[in-house]
RNA sequence: GCGCCCGUAGCCCAGUUGGAUAGAGCGUUUGGCUACGAACCAAAAGGUCGGGGGUUCGAAUCCCUCCGGGCGCACCA
């Protein structure tokens, strides 16, 4: 990419400059200290380098070091000028044309990297427990992790997403015993919930175990209340949620490789191994009746409990044992998005895994703030269970490519204000439908191109300026000289296309999806921008070829990106 | 009290890991469709980067401190 191509050539020119003396006391450079920015007044250049940092070693000011690294530079296909510490760069129309020609060579694989390290990544999200329906803050996790699973594949990472599902524990008893309720009110009985505030934590009391309850009955004729057990309605229950959470995933375009049950986790017998292989090592000890991990001597703030008094676990004890059968089965990278509240949680597995003899390291975990939901301006609290908005709720109210979109264009770091107007509303406001516009305007043109239409005053009918064979030549036999036409008025254009690979890079390296659609939306803005002053379709045939070549590009670098986002690239809207 | 995240234009957010005059979008004001989609474009106004110290050639960015908001601090999951 042209980033990488001018921080080659400054510093092979500031390795010359150092053998030949030239840089003062400065006697080593080492490669990657230097950053190639773009200038923030563009009448400065395309591209510009801060040498300002050699200045200290090499005991020069930085002017007198620009110039003597420019003495090095080979200036083919740019021209240099220095400000200050900066050494700036114009590009040539030769090196756009490249950049566009790169495009219409590599399409659907235009933004992946040349070489990179690959890794064989397990990212693990959402995991939530089988016990209801996915609330708003799951679709955060959902659309963030399927996004950055799509992008860290499209790098070039080997990438296996996996659910873990919470199947184990007290929740399922309780999820039981509220399905036991909703059958005997099925049944016809007069019962409900406890009202005692406290009493009804121990319920599920949501409508969502209503249809299950009927669909138990139905395939249950003649059960009566007597016989109800709690096992069987659990295991019941859970599967109808399980069937349930997995159709929304997929009708969100979130696709898990492997759903993972706590529950089979413990009957496997792993939650006791890596429980005995942790005494064995001597980083357990009794206190008041329970076994507790000594978290504390790798980094937590205070030892955990892992063994309760009554000999159950914890959840940390299966999370442990989970966390070593990931890493057992050969990932290079385990990457966990978890919520917020979850961050007390870090610090003791990483210590888990550093007292079992694993690399801590090999674990990431991305902490997303939380999602409030906002109507008419109003933040909506989420703890009260019965005015619960559901992630289903949310998506049949604005739509997967807007839902996705909102949830993927903030920084994981923000807390999420998801206003539910705004996102409906296909408006200025709302970013998505800016970026679809113009990928549906770019296909538009290139229909146009190739075929025939009335004039909606004279009624006669308009020759298409060139068939779909020329249109189809122009980008498989692409000549370099044609975009050259075309260059000096699309130079910002070109350059914005051009640095969707330093993007993609950026992005998949710090594990950042908001990128992505910042990226889409400025490459968006520059085409609306370029849209509006030139035209594609004109009497000048090589510049209308040129202009088309170029549609191409950016139909073929929209819909890449939008891709990786799980976003529509809708032709018409 | 302790830990993590956040505080930048009226609103919502960027800010390329310490660099040039702090930037987009929305909203406001003003212009632009008898040729490719006006769901668009062009322009203007709008800032004590929460406050105060410090580090250095240089700070929105790093350190300290205070203020404000969110989330955690279980032998729950």
């Amino acid at each position: 990419m042209l980033k990488d191509f001018f921080l080659n050539e400054v510093e092979e020119a500031i390795l010359k400059a150092i053998k030949d003396n030239k840089l003062g006391q400065a006697s080593e450079y080492t490669k990657g200290s230097l950053m190639i920015e773009k200038p923030k007044n563009p009448d400065f250049g395309d591209f510009a380098v801060n040498v300002s940092s050699l200045a200290r070693t090499a005991k020069i000011a930085p002017p007198m070091i620009a110039n003597a690294i420019v003495e090095y530079l080979s200036a083919k296909d740019y021209s240099v000028s220095i400000v200050g510490g900066f050494i700036n760069f114009k590009i040539e129309n030769a090196l756009l044309a490249n950049a566009v020609e790169e495009i219409l060579t590599k399409k659907e694989n235009y933004g992946k990297p040349d070489k990179i390290e690959k890794e064989k990544i397990l990212l693990e999200y959402v995991s939530a427990n089988p016990t209801g329906p996915f609330h708003i803050g799951h679709g955060r996790w959902a659309a963030m992790g399927s996004a950055l699973a799509n992008l860290l594949k499209f790098y070039g990472h080997e990438v296996y997403q996996e659910f873990y599902i919470n199947d184990a524990g007290s929740q399922i008893q309780k999820l039981g015993n509220s399905l036991k309720i909703r059958v005997r009110q099925e049944l016809g009985e007069n019962v409900d919930f406890p009202a005692d505030e406290v009493e009804r934590k121990n319920f599920y009391p949501g409508d969502y175990l209503i249809p299950v309850a009927k669909k138990y009955v139905e395939q249950n004729p003649g059960i009566t209340s007597d016989k109800l057990d709690v096992k069987v309605l659990s295991d019941f229950a859970k599967k109808e949620m399980e069937e349930c959470q997995k159709k929304l995933l997929e009708g969100f375009r979130v696709h898990f490789d492997n759903f993972y049950s706590e529950l089979d986790l413990h009957n496997s017998g792993k939650v006791e191994e890596s429980y005995k292989e942790l005494m064995a090592k001597g980083m357990l000890y009794e206190k008041d009746g329970a076994m507790w991990f000594k978290s504390s001597e790798f980094g937590d703030d205070q030892d955990r409990v892992i063994k309760k008094a009554d000999g159950s676990n914890t959840y940390l004890t299966a999370d442990i044992a989970y966390h070593v059968d990931k890493l057992k089965r050969g990932f290079d990278r385990l990457i966990n998005i978890w919520g917020a509240d979850h961050h007390g949680y870090v610090a003791r597995v990483k210590a888990s895994l550093e007292a079992l003899g694993y690399d801590p390291n090999k674990l990431e975990i991305l902490l997303g703030q939380l999602v409030n939901l906002v109507i008419n301006g109003e933040e909506v609290r989420m703890g009260k269970r019965k005015n619960m908005v559901t992630l289903d709720d949310l998506i049949e109210e604005v739509g997967v490519d807007a839902t996705r979109y909102w949830m993927e264009m903030r920084n994981i770091d923000m807390t999420l204000d998801f206003d539910i107007e705004l996102a409906k509303r296909s408006t200025d406001e709302n970013p998505v439908f800016y970026v679809q516009y113009a990928h549906a305007r770019v296909c538009s043109i290139l229909r146009n191109a190739v075929n025939d239409r009335i004039n909606p005053e004279t009624g006669e009918q308009i020759k298409a300026p060139m068939t779909q064979k020329e249109l189809d030549d122009l980008i498989h036999n692409f000549d370099k000289n044609i975009i050259l036409k075309t260059a000096d008025t699309a130079k910002t254009l070109i350059l914005k296309l051009e640095e969707f690979k330093s993007v993609i890079s950026l992005s998949a390296q710090n594990r950042t999806v908001y990128t992505i659609c910042r990226y889409v939306q400025e490459l968006a803005a520059e085409f609306h921008s370029f849209y509006n002053s030139n035209r594609v379709i004109c009497d000048d045939v090589d510049l209308m070829k040129s202009r088309l070549a170029l549609m191409v590009a950016i139909r073929i670098t929209l819909k890449n990106a939008l891709d990786i986002l799980a976003v529509s690239a809708p032709e018409k809207m």
